[in-house]
DNA sequence: AACCGTCTGTGCGCTAGACCACAGACGTGC
DNA sequence: GCACGTCTGTGGTCTAGCGCACAGACGGTT
């Protein structure tokens, strides 16, 4: 099945298109398309970034590495959000990994640059603020989920989230990398998707998850993909897009 | 017991110590002493904030409530912090709750002179945002302990964290409330304190808990609790206190 | 001193999910 | 078309933690 992936169009990224066409005429020339494959990582736990990535096609994961191998998700971006929050909140690194989730690709931009522009206080920053809240709501909302929900439920919220960041109904994820993501054993993963697929929710064939019946999903959820969903809406929907 | 409440001593909290003598001396005018009881709310789930608080003496929650009933705290905020993080990330409310978790003073200061602060893009700005980011490390850690530790030791870091927080080593909290916090039941805290109190390393009297050994504790926490204190120290130990 | 409300301890059955061990199923490469 | 590696399904055992029910223990009030 052949994807099309043509260069990166800075503005699929939700923030930059957000961005006004003086603002985005001079960032332009100063962002670079990069193409990330699945599993890459873009930055280590405590690691020196040079780049901040705005996603357009691709999707990043943002997790964590216990000193004995299980890891467990907190929050993923998209081609809503930036990656490498660090940079302009002052503290250059984070303690967690960014794993690529979903090849695609994103733009990236110089540190030095985006902080420049960061302390010019207009709309760029108006911009990366609002989203690190929302990402905030989203990293506090798996917390709760990972103490109060089931993992079909969870399951649930992580294929939504994902499926709102991509253009297309295929996921390409197979249910070992799923369980290292949602923090549970692959076969914790191979029940809980099997009852969607019984349900007719979604199909799995190998690595590949076709999201079947949105609706369906949404009903199965828990309150956390919403409360999420809402908060991102509400912090970055009704931005002008260009 | 009696326990002495002074006035509040702005200073006294580190983000408000680690200002210039000349910004601190501009903001004591606006900043005026709260004191926060045992339970009350400090902001409700989408609540329109009207202060800041930054604490002194006091520690408060940010939990989310489900629509069940059941609660879970994604992270706190003591004297190394300030509540109301909405007001200058730009989205003016959060989806969540904030309660006192142990009463307290602090000091609170009104939004719009936190904004015109904020916008200045100078020490306060550059505290607030670091903090901030130290609070998304503190609730990402939640979300991982949540999903991979046990209850006993997610109770170690909750009073590990908590203690850090107070000059004392004794905590009013009763295992009702505990279990509030860290969203399992209350005989689940029944159990682990329990087993922390017969290993010597806390006392547990209705509603008075005294960390006696902690050295213990520290034995018994789970990586978390070192991840989010190495964070905090990192982003706001060495800041110059006054 | 008696009372009553609150807080804590305990016991029992139940379930979700962990851990372990395989078996099949698909698909790519030779 | 065969072989091998990867991915997925399933079954059995074990345990942490839930839900529920209740008993004791403490402490403030009258």
């Amino acid at each position: 099945m052949p994807v099309f992936v043509g260069p990166a169009q800075p503005r699929e990224n939700r923030l930059l298109a957000a961005l006004s066409n003086d603002d985005y005429e001079r960032l332009l020339p100063q962002l670079a398309p990069v193409s990330f494959a699945l599993g890459e990582v873009v930055y280590e736990f405590g690691g020196q970034l040079d780049y901040v990535y705005f996603p357009t096609t691709a999707i990043v994961s943002l997790l964590y590495t216990m000193e004995n191998g299980s890891s467990a998700e907190m929050g993923l971006t998209g081609n809503d959000g930036v990656v490498g929050i660090a940079l302009f909140m002052g503290g250059g690194t984070m303690p967690n990994r960014a794993v690529v989730q979903s090849a695609g690709a994103a733009v990236k931009l110089k540190a030095s640059v985006l902080q420049d522009e960061f302390a010019k206080g207009g709309k760029f920053q108006y911009l990366l603020l609002r989203y690190t809240q929302a990402l905030i709501t989203q990293i506090s909302q798996t917390a709760v989920c990972n103490r109060l929900h089931s993992v079909e439920q969870q399951l649930c919220r992580w294929l939504l989230l994902s499926h709102d960041r991509l253009n297309t109904d295929e996921l390409i994820m197979t249910q070992e990398l799923i369980a290292g993501m949602l923090g549970v054993r692959r076969e914790g993963v191979t029940v809980a998707a099997g009852r969607l697929q019984d349900a007719g929710a979604i199909s799995y064939v190998r690595g590949h998850i076709k999201i079947l019946d949105r609706q369906r999903m949404e009903e199965t959820v828990c309150e956390c993909y919403r409360v999420v969903k809402d908060e991102f809406d509400r912090l970055l929907g009704a931005l002008p897009q260009k």
